[in-house]
DNA sequence: TCCATCTTTACGAAGATTTTATGAATTGCT
DNA sequence: AGCAATTCATAAAATCTTCGTAAAGATGGA
């Protein structure tokens, strides 16, 4: 069904560990790179996306949980972490500092693996094969240059305007959720700040709406969230 | 002051159990609902969605097994397995049958509340697991959408109608209680409130009957609660 | 440093919920 | 039947939320 196989980025110091992870990981089908560090766990990431990433808590140059708050930053991607310490404060700091799970060395591989596969499993409805073009009514975004038009004219956006209209686009007549915004554009820890969307929304509209005053895309569904309709010039579906 | 908190189902037959996870998890803001069986946890969730389910191994009627292969099959909701077992291979099945943690018992509640935390964070974007439509008679309410129609008109209404009159769509011809409204709508801490009822009932019946002095939709059930007819157009049941 | 962007805060208008008041209908009692 | 007590329906006032907007602070990169 995938045909690719999931990239799982090892992170740390010990060799045995990581020997033993990657036969593991490798045999059963996923595609391993490992880094001995945080620092080289990222340097990695530039150019290798991985779907999931398993690191230790103490490692030279940036230990897991700068690692978790540095990837939290910009990536959903899983992380569980691998640690020897098991005093549940650590646990916590780890889990709040946007680690998925962690497990305490020594581990059984088969109940890593369990998790492994647990972790994967809801990894996010297939909205980033990161490319593309996104045709909708009069909206053209094309991902990979960032660049967004409405009925041919371009239009300039930051980051977060971005991929606040791309989601709006992949869903397009459909109410969404504040909630369902905010994880998508600002991630799990933001679901409460609807604020954010009230300004971001309302830059929006400034930016693509020919009357910002009475929306024509970006509709308001009140006490739920906001409906996008991109009003095909002339086709339906 | 925050909007809407997020619900939690706590399914244990252990008391001592329930009752610390009830205390610990409310205090935190969670909105809960506890079930000491499987069976009676799917029954709860046919009108209360939760956004995480903290679940028991073992327990009578139906085990923690099978109420995650049983979720795993229309919803995503995350799952927390909490059991005395701690032998690998029953983790392994635990997570393999849907879980997405698993915490062996005696646990520390930090680190419990900080897995919550974790697992919350990571709700997809796409909301209403338990989302659709709802047809009954001359109505139709989409949850996705929060649209409800009559006749084919569509009908503007405000949350709290919204939830009220989808209670009542779940549950056509039944006589359902004020308490049962109440709990449903309001939550377990308003059941006396009958006086919300007959505001918002009211208020439906002007947004929703033909002539509002002589209901045909939502009848009264004198000292008892109220009757949703949904106006079958042909059939009965 | 400057600049673009993101985050916070504040406030008024529109809209929703909660509370209160009043009258009609129903029941039980004499 | 007449009368209190209770419940239901309705309207309207009081209270609380949300939305849109502007603008001030914070952050980070060139």
């Amino acid at each position: 069904m995938t045909g690719e196989h999931r990239h799982i980025l090892v992170v740390d110091d010990e060799p045995q560990i990581t020997r033993v992870l990657r036969t593991s990981l490798t045999s059963q089908g996923y595609d391993i790179r490992v880094a001995n560090d945080g620092e080289t766990a990222l340097e990695i990431m530039k150019d290798w996306v991985p779907d999931l990433v398993i690191t230790d808590l103490s490692m030279p140059q940036m230990d897991g949980l700068e690692l978790c708050r540095r990837l939290r930053v910009k990536s959903q991607v899983p992380i569980i972490v691998l640690s020897v310490r098991g005093e549940e404060q650590t646990k916590v700091r780890a889990l709040d500092a946007g680690a998925d799970d962690y497990v305490t060395k020594p581990f059984g591989m088969s109940e890593l693996l369990a998790r492994v596969r647990a972790n994967l499993r809801r990894i996010p409805p297939q909205d980033s094969p990161a490319g593309g073009v996104i045709d909708a009514g009069d909206f053209r975004i094309d991902l990979d240059a960032h660049a967004v038009t409405v009925c041919a004219r371009e239009i300039k956006l930051t980051p977060k305007e971005f991929e606040l209209i791309t989601y709006f686009a992949r869903h397009p007549g459909k109410v969404i959720t504040h909630r369902a915004l905010l994880t998508a554009v600002w991630g799990g820890n933001s679901t409460e700040q609807t604020e954010y969307l009230r300004v971001f929304i309302g830059q929006l509209r400034k930016k693509i709406e020919p009357d910002p005053s009475s929306p024509r895309y970006i509709l308001t569904d009140p006490w739920v969230g906001y409906r996008f309709e991109a009003h095909p010039t002339s086709s339906q579906d």
